[in-house]
DNA sequence: ATCTCATGGTAAACTGAGTTTACCAAAAGG
DNA sequence: CCTTTTGGTAAACTCAGTTTACCATGAGAT
């Protein structure tokens, strides 16, 4: 039995706005995972998401990318490493700004990144089919107050 | 410089439903543990939270709990050890059910998972200032009927 | 010019959370 | 009874992330 078919069916009307936002949010980003992996690019997983995210990586230092994943440079340069071996992305010095790198994808970190959006927007049309283009313009234009709000900082 | 305080700001707009959902969801999160902190509960870290989330552990068996947080039992079994060597839950026999067990909460855990719906009715409040009380009806509305339906699964 | 400091990146050791593999105990069902 | 199913537990392993430490470059100060 999973979660979802217990006996007395959890209701949403008890729901706070925490599982309400943070259930759609992995279920998304299992799915994407997984697609991703059906797509060939099996080597990626969890962590490497923190990489894929919007607005991804390409162009950015290092730094700049661990600092949007809210982790360490280190775990994130080794995250990059991993990457890097694996022909996502390479790191190259950024000339004339010391120590600096720059990440840029390969043609395969632009395949899967460009893999990761077309699965988004399906979700997105999955999402639209549901609940109509209305209310989904809606919801997408309420969470995007959120976002501007200090709420989320 | 912080991930917000960048250059070209990043724009609504040009955001897919996936960072829209898990940006909020993740800063409610954290807000959770560390309010959580700050009230005394100073031993809960984010793993913790596999147990403390909607619709709480207090009555129901570990395999359970497992099963609604995604991880293995043997995980969750360690997770609930801690817990209950940190005094916030009890598993004792479900007696008559064979080798089930039920998990309770202690006053602590009580008084932990009640700050946590504390916390968060505090930050439904501050949506509600931000986005007026009908517009975060709406979100709400829109989000349950997301949950509702066979998107999530 | 050179010293010092700030910045950006890297490396290694440690920690800790989760999976895999394995096993035990109780009930159910032939 | 013997086998299967269910629920829980334990130990070894894996791997991601932090802490601690260090190096290289450029900028500003003296």
């Amino acid at each position: 039995m999973t979660f979802f078919e217990e006996k007395s069916p959890l209701k949403t009307k008890d729901m706070l706005i925490g599982a309400m936002l943070r259930v759609p949010s992995e279920a998304i980003h299992r799915r994407i995972i997984r697609e991703l992996n059906d797509a060939g690019f099996t080597e990626l997983s969890l962590p490497h998401m923190a990489i894929f995210r919007f607005p991804g990586p390409d162009g950015a230092r290092p730094g700049v990318i661990a600092e949007r994943a809210g982790m360490s440079k280190q775990a994130m340069n080794r995250l990059l490493g991993s990457l890097e071996d694996l022909g996502y992305l390479v790191r190259s010095d950024a000339p004339g700004e010391g120590r600096a790198r720059i990440v840029h994808f390969t043609k395969r970190g632009h395949a899967a990144f460009a893999k990761a959006i077309e699965v988004l927007r399906d979700i997105e049309h999955e999402w639209i089919a549901e609940l109509g283009p209305r209310d989904f313009a809606q919801l997408k234009k309420l969470l995007g107050r959120v976002w501007e709000s200090p709420l989320v900082r």
